[in-house]
DNA sequence: GCCGCTATTGCAACAACTTGCGCTAGCGCG
DNA sequence: CGCGCTAGCGCAAGTTGTTGCAATAGCGGC
């Protein structure tokens, strides 16, 4: 069922991390594009995580002509601006969280379908964990683990 | 590399996990086809993690009529006797560990592109932290972690 | 050994990305 | 404020999986 419009209502007044984003393309000698800018758009009233067919479609509600490619591109190039980070959901699917503020880990529960977020001292003591065990520098906040849920525990 | 799965040698006098395979498909109702037949003697003398794109090309080299569906459909009950084991490697793909003794958690090297194996007390260390946090049950076995290994951190 | 029930197959269409390429149009410069 | 360089766009074709459906073929029974 899809979900009702936001009830958190984006504050224009507020500096936003998204304001930046033409100059900094610019600075790179990269393009501002009406494609683009339909994108951010999209981006600043998104909260959390969203998968890239859901950004594909609001970005064609605005502009009808938006084509995938260019989404993905474009989501590219924010990722190397830090604005969003892409992950894989439970099915493998691409999945972006928007504005990673602070990385953190997600569970899915295989049973119910519910995401859940670990908590960032868990994650930390999961990071910790496989850095003493391989010297191995982890990005938690890439995959989603599956398992259940404390509810639908058998 | 921890505990590296044993280099072992498929022993065809060995009474074989495969071996049974026709009689227990045959004991639910199931049938036993050439097809499967075909797919069982491809993972037979696989070892380890193997793509499905790998399997189903393996498989039209002995049966050039090999269709993808039925081999995805064929690993899903081979699954169901826990033969095989899906998960997802670092690009979201799919991906399958035969004959899954004993689970174990995987991290990728990002810079590399090399696969390590958790060791399997790291990986209970992981398992027991997220069932204190959420009480959730972790199937770790079923994702890929990135991250970068000890050799290529930066 | 033949028969029929129905599990499986193979096809075709679809979904989710990805990539190569020629044309368009930002935008820095004069 | 128009010009030209080239980043980026849209398209089309290619991968990797997934699913519905009609035709096929295991296999248990007779």
């Amino acid at each position: 069922m899809p979900r009702r419009a936001a009830s958190r209502v984006v504050d224009t007044r507020d500096p936003s991390p998204w304001d930046g984003v033409a100059e900094r393309l610019r600075a790179g000698g990269q393009r501002w594009t009406p494609q683009r800018r339909t994108l951010i758009e999209v981006l600043r009233e998104q909260e959390g995580h969203v998968t890239a067919t859901e950004l594909i479609a609001r970005c064609r509600e605005r502009d009808g002509t938006t084509t995938p490619s260019t989404v993905y591109r474009t989501l590219d190039l924010l990722e190397g601006f830090g604005l969003v980070k892409h992950g894989h959901g439970p099915g493998g699917r691409e999945e972006y969280h928007v504005l990673p503020d602070q990385v953190h880990g997600h569970l899915y529960c295989v049973a119910c379908g519910a995401t859940w977020e670990i908590r960032p001292e868990t994650g930390a003591a999961i990071v910790e964990a496989l850095a003493s065990d391989l010297g191995f520098t982890v990005d938690l906040s890439h995959v989603t683990i599956s398992g259940r849920c404390r509810g639908c525990h058998d």
